[in-house]
DNA sequence: ACTGAAACCGACCGACCGGTCGGTTTGGGG
DNA sequence: CCCCAAACCGACCGGTCGGTCGGTTTCAGT
């Protein structure tokens, strides 16, 4: 038998949750719509979860973990900095787009005050990940030996906001899909900022 | 006397109220608050407006009045497609950086449902300003005659996400000013998109 | 001085919120 | 078969929310 033939009940709350908080928000969703949703009472809900803000944080820390493994691992692995930049414009959107991810855009979104220790944890995973893509930027720029007018900084600010922006517009079935998608705003940003 | 000496009241209750909800989110912010920011009762201040969501609605219309009167209006009274473009990209910058057009920030980010008609009418203006932006880069990739392998869609959507995800990272002090956030945002969008 | 409407107050309402708690069910190991 | 801990239930709590309402104040026009 599998060992994890039953999925930690943990997991299963916050892929629920999350579910439920992108389609309403945090603040629209109660936790009795998360019990019920997950056909438990709200008093068995409180038992894996001591409070509405610890399933948020869990949530937003599986977002980072996601993305540290779906992109920033992947990236790692590779060599020839525009290779690694272009994959990970790829695999940033992808991981945008992910119908099972939903905690991605749930992190991307609500800004719903977490208590200070857990905020900053937060905040430390998201600006080490603008870090690595300035990184990224900086080295694609040195082998492309570009005239540096375009600061990583700025470019890698004007990729998150190109590719966490796409969540507020994107519709699955609409003209633009993903594949496409990445072809465009990969052309975009390389022209755009290892010029 | 100055006929409007008395700023109409519900446009104060309008300025109180972005800034609130700027601070604390729409749904962190209670109709006490916003009335005792005003050194008003509850009861007083739903003299004015008759519920939260009006107050939302007004906020959101008036935050695309201020679109189209500081971008829309301007850019149309100039000619060159790429003059057109460039300042676009400036003053829709400069707009979401203003300090005193909160409205801007609390309609970027609050997807509180509004009841289905007001909704409508704010998408409605929204994706007419996508439109017109949309345009506005066609006529630009015409006038240069760029290789058009980049749509004006997608350019369009990648520029609203580079300049409407400044609000989520921009500091007035940090080392990224204004005038420079311009400089490369255009640079980055005009060899990008145009090429 | 009087009047009428607009502005405003403050107590109140029902609903629902996040969270608690004492007790019951469940199921695997000895 | 029993035990015990983990899982779970459901009633409950204090508090706050958006919104209401009857009454009072303010003040411009006459």
């Amino acid at each position: 038998m599998p060992r994890e033939a039953i999925l930690d009940p943990r997991q299963e709350i916050l892929r629920t949750a999350a579910r439920l908080f992108q389609e309403q928000g945090y603040d629209g969703t109660s936790m009795n719509d998360v019990a019920a949703a997950l056909k438990l009472s709200k008093g068995g809900l409180y038992h894996h979860f001591q409070s509405k803000d610890e399933i948020l944080f869990n949530l937003m820390d599986h977002a980072m973990n996601i993305t540290e493994e779906r992109v920033i691992n992947k990236v790692r692995g590779l060599s020839g900095a525009e290779e690694r930049l272009r994959t990970l414009i790829r695999l940033h959107i992808e991981v945008v787009l992910s119908e099972s991810d939903r905690e991605i855009t749930v992190m991307l979104h609500e800004n719903h005050p977490l208590p200070p220790a857990l905020r900053r944890r937060i905040n430390a995973r998201k600006k080490d990940y603008v870090h690595f893509v300035q990184n990224l930027i900086a080295d694609a720029q040195r082998a492309r030996g570009s005239q540096g007018s375009v600061s990583p900084r700025a470019a890698a600010f004007a990729l998150m906001g190109m590719i966490n922006w796409i969540y507020q517009w994107y519709k699955p079935e609409g003209e633009l899909r993903g594949p496409d998608l990445v072809r465009q705003y990969t052309e975009i940003f390389f022209a755009g900022a290892l010029q």
